[in-house]
DNA sequence: ATTTTGTTTTGAGTAATTCAAAACAAGTAC
DNA sequence: GTACTTGTTTTGAATTACTCAAAACAAAAT
């Protein structure tokens, strides 16, 4: 049976996939495992203040790692630098603000997942529906100047 | 009535929406006017011989005034540098081979456009849904070492 | 023909990400 | 507990895709 890799301490998660436990793996996952969305800057910077010595590069490779172990998704919206979330395994999708470029999840659009058929695919197999909304957030709907 | 700008010469398209008409953009209009997808890099080099004083750098200024004029459209799937296609105003989308990156257009998943309804908007006012299906295409299917 | 406005060239710069080799630490076996 | 093996992180550099800015230039308007 498969585990939820979405609960659970960080050492408890990396184990269940099989990745080692180091300092840097624990601080990017808890880095990522609040809701949001976050860049690997933005990761970077949260794990700095407490393990001073892990560089970008590492942050690149921990978040890499934790892809591709399943732990972590990662989305790259048209026009910004990859955002990573620990919300895993419920197929949902995004909607990003066409005037700040803030991103939120928005539930499966259509019933259950895999939601979406297409008419024809052209000999593909297909494996996933990625689903990208874009519109205007409420705070720049009402601010005629959006907030920079 | 609005214009359909998908046909006509590559001049009378850029004076339908107000373009000086230019060398360079008689041309990029020309190499992406056939269908399929093409990154600046490859629209350079189509442009290239005939053209071979226009910079790469002109290649993109060209694009991103086709696109913000509506002639092209630019996609931008993860993991690839963006691709521009001619075909325009018809809400179509895209598969994306997870093994090789080729990239084929899929019709509306749904019904008409805009074929796609969020349950739920986080308080944004949705624009468009722009989905990208990611499988693998018929040849790397048969090829069980895909080709590279 | 002249002027105005917008376009292209030239040259440089930047952000995000990747690569590679050496140093190091986790987990495993003894 | 110590040594070994394998995988991880550091350090330092490189690369890709793209953007910016100023000067030269060309299309369209007058």
């Amino acid at each position: 049976m498969a585990q939820d890799t979405t609960v659970g301490t960080a050492e408890a998660r990396l184990r269940s996939v099989g990745l080692k436990v180091t300092a840097p793996r624990l601080a990017v996952l808890d880095a990522v495992s609040t809701p949001g969305h976050r860049d690997a800057d933005t990761v970077f910077s949260l794990v700095s203040p407490q393990l001073p010595k892990t560089s970008l590069q590492a942050v690149y490779g921990v978040l890499a790692a934790l892809v591709s172990s399943g732990l972590v998704r990662k989305i790259e919206p048209a026009g910004s630098a990859a955002l990573y979330e620990s919300r895993v395994g419920d197929n949902h999708h995004h909607v990003a603000c066409l005037s700040c470029g803030s991103i939120a999840d928005v539930d499966c659009a259509i019933g259950a997942s895999p939601c979406l058929t297409p008419s024809n695919t052209n000999g593909f197999s297909i494996h996933v529906a990625e689903v990208t909304f874009w519109g205007v957030c409420a705070p720049c709907q009402s601010a005629d100047t959006p907030a920079v």
